[in-house]
DNA sequence: ATGGTTGGCGCCCAA
């Protein structure tokens, strides 16, 4: 099973950038982020006539995620428990059936909490509580399952190319970094680095100002965070780099989860 | 310290 988690910036932006790369790279499973798009919106077809089933939890002009896979998906569930009152769409989720076992894809658009400190950074430092209480339910109730998205979080300094000025962002204060090895910390699986450890220069992020794709002034805020069931049965976790060149890109390019199921 | 760019929306916000 190969699953893709790829933040793509605007759907009606990035159409034909979507649906060439389904075409081309096939996942089985598509995990988007910033759909930007109502679940009405957005240009089903594209996805459609490449072979994927659909499944939307969007919001109008901001955040919005979604799954698009050519293999069964089950029991979608939309929004993270823990906050009634929380209207962003942020999170999804599926049970993917591989031929060796089904896994729970959870699929995320963490805040990115700027400016720090402030209303938006206690916003992003709560999601991630309310993620860690997701995922300690699962790990309760031993069910496999990965975590996947747009983290907004850089983990260490060798996931930045210029650490430095990160250091008071909210992708990488203290409290942020906390909160993520508190998560990781419940027993989960950092796929890309387990695969890559202590190799600097990987990034899934280039800010589309300052030439920063040119300079390869970028971070690594895109991840996949496994149970142990789902690790054990990792082959390989690659970053897509060449996507950032093309044509019209996303800021973000994809990263892809090899799992023998 | 500032400014640089993109997307979606609607005369500015989020990233």
């Amino acid at each position: 099973m190969r699953i893709a988690t790829f933040n793509i910036n605007g759907v009606k932006a990035r159409a034909q950038t979507l649906q060439s790369w389904l075409r081309e790279d096939a996942p089985d499973v598509a995990v988007l982020q910033e759909i930007k798009s109502t679940d009405g919106a957005f240009p089903r077809d594209l996805v459609e006539d490449e072979g994927y089933t659909l499944h939307t939890h969007g919001q109008k002009g901001f955040n919005g995620v979604a799954f698009a896979a050519k293999i069964p998906l089950e029991d979608i569930t939309r929004g993270l428990p823990g906050d009634d009152a929380d209207e962003q769409a942020r999170y999804i989720e599926a049970t993917a059936i591989g031929e060796a076992g089904a896994v729970r894809i959870c699929g995320l658009y963490l805040p990115n909490g700027n400016p720090a400190p402030g209303p938006k950074y206690d916003y992003k430092l709560a999601w991630m509580e309310r993620l860690e209480t997701r995922a300690r339910a699962m790990l309760a109730e031993e069910t496999p399952f990965l975590m996947t998205g747009d983290f907004n979080v850089i983990p260490q300094d060798e996931d930045a190319a210029a650490p430095a000025k990160w250091h008071d962002d909210a992708l990488a204060r203290p409290e942020t970094r906390a909160a993520w090895r508190r998560l990781c910390n419940l027993g989960l699986t950092e796929a890309f680095r387990t695969r890559h450890p202590g190799q600097p220069g990987h990034y899934s992020f280039w800010d589309y100002q300052a030439g920063a794709w040119d300079r390869n002034d970028g971070i690594r805020i895109d991840h996949f965070l496994l149970s142990p069931w789902v690790a054990d049965r990792m082959t390989d976790c690659t970053i897509q780099t060449e996507m950032r060149g093309r044509e019209k890109p996303s800021d973000h390019v994809p990263v892809w989860l090899d799992l023998d199921l």
